[in-house]
DNA sequence: ATCCTCATCGTACGCTGTGCGAGTGACTTC
DNA sequence: GAAGTCACTCGCACAGCGTACGATGAGGAT
């Protein structure tokens, strides 16, 4: 069991002193990243490998090795290139931080649904990269300009980052499924849907819910629901924002009642 | 270039009826399951070869092939093994969504660090398996019971589950990371921490605000990092159950300002 | 004893990431 | 001009992957 290489991101690593070289080398790394986001967002993940990549750049699989010391690394860096499309724009009213979220938080949707490829990056791959970091400090800046700071402008950012990577991650699981299932999306929907009525016929509560659901237009529900966590999560921040704007502790400082405690501690201890 | 054989989620294909068959059968599916899960927990996600899952098993790799069809399969079959683990108790007390929400957060928080692995899978495999409907029927019922209803139920259960993919999902791709270090952890962040200040050289103010951060404790960080989130979150969600028991419209029906339409649009132009 | 079905397994194919060493051409130094 | 250095490219090879396929055997049913 040789036990693999450890990890080491390109934001982290020392780069090579640029020496003096040939005028026109063949590759760069800009070119070989920008060949992998088109082949990715083209084919999508398991469609990129180094031989593929090689060629559709012209030149050798391993070529790329010169200027790219991994696959993670590469990766790393189309992952970058993607933070680089989240643009969120100078809002410079007072109390805005709501606006540079929501731009943010839509910024962000969009696209993970233009490179679902990327989703499953964000489990593995740190974002550390410059966009990330430019995407985040815009961020933070907003915030700390609406009047949070420390920790709880921390909070506030990773909140809204949190709720807008998980809302988003399974729409894209969906659309990835739906548009692998090569049949027409319809009659595969409603094969699941079967199956799923067989298997939940344990909850009368769930069959009567998802009856009433209307499938027909997907895009727009999504959309619904994505705006509607988001604002109930930008209600709560700015809840905290007026405590912290006017140092009065919250009434209720945890949110854990005994019940969750003791529920919490048995999973724990699991 | 082959295309690649349509996704067909175990949870929607047709099984096969039951035959009688030999009495001991060397393998089965929840063997198999339940081995995998031992591997991926020991050695992660690409430690798990079916060549090395028919050794652990005493059989041939392609063994398992009879009782799963796709490594995809077993891995959903994973994944709902994980769900599994993340029970909700039954909690009787009117009004206790709140309560449900935090334990079922928790929960999942605590599946998702003791398996790593599956974090990235959650952008790929769909959760359909019974003992996710299982985790996703209890939240349903606990917020129906506290007057959520129609695409509002969807909606609140629907945000609570995306902030707690969306807040741990970071979390567990950085303990990945100092994993995967081999080198002492201290070391390792430090040599990070330096290279992330160089690249963040152009933002002052991430600097200062990072200079002033406390490493040392960081399993309690990010505790109380969920924590404010799951909270803030929950109070929204208490805002617009009062509206929606109330029947009475809020205030403002969209999040979305001018210059954050504006924003949005052009994003998606782009 | 014969047949049929369930279940297991060995082999093989095409694919992957990447280590290694040889090759190539341009620039620097004599 | 000759020699050397160095940036860069590439072919080969290795170990490993998922899995299609056909052979092989082990029971139960007849």
């Amino acid at each position: 069991m040789a036990t693999k290489p450890p990890f080491i991101s390109v934001w982290a690593r020392e780069t090579p002193p640029p020496r003096r070289g040939r005028e026109h080398p063949a590759l760069s790394r800009e070119q070989i990243v920008r060949a992998a986001l088109e082949l990715l967002d083209a084919e999508g993940m398991e469609a990129l490998s180094m031989r593929k990549l090689g060629a559709r750049l012209g030149a050798g699989a391993t070529s790329i090795y010169w200027h790219v010391s991994n696959k993670d690394e590469l990766l790393e860096l189309v992952l970058d290139e993607v933070y680089g499309e989240v643009r969120i724009p100078e809002l410079t009213e007072p109390a805005s931080w709501r606006d540079a979220a929501a731009v943010f938080a839509y910024g962000m949707r969009q696209a993970m649904l233009k490179h679902p490829w990327m989703v499953p990056l964000l489990g593995v791959l740190p974002s550390f990269g410059p966009n990330a970091l430019a995407v985040n400090n815009t961020l933070m800046t907003a915030f700390e300009e609406a009047g949070f700071t420390g920790k709880t402008l921390d909070y506030a950012v990773g909140a809204v980052v949190s709720y807008t990577l998980g809302a988003t991650t399974p729409e894209v699981t969906w659309l990835n499924m739906v548009a692998r299932s090569e049949a027409g999306a319809d009659e595969w929907l409603t094969n699941l849907m079967r199956q799923v009525e067989v298997a939940a016929a344990d909850y009368p509560d769930m069959l009567a819910r998802y009856s009433t659901e209307d499938f027909s237009d997907m895009g727009v529900a999504k959309s619904l629901t994505f705006d509607f966590g988001l604002v109930a999560m930008l209600d709560g921040l700015e809840v905290r924002l007026r405590w912290h704007l006017d140092e009065s502790k919250p009434p209720d400082p945890s949110s854990a009642s005994p019940a969750v405690d003791a529920a919490v501690d048995a999973a724990g201890r699991g």
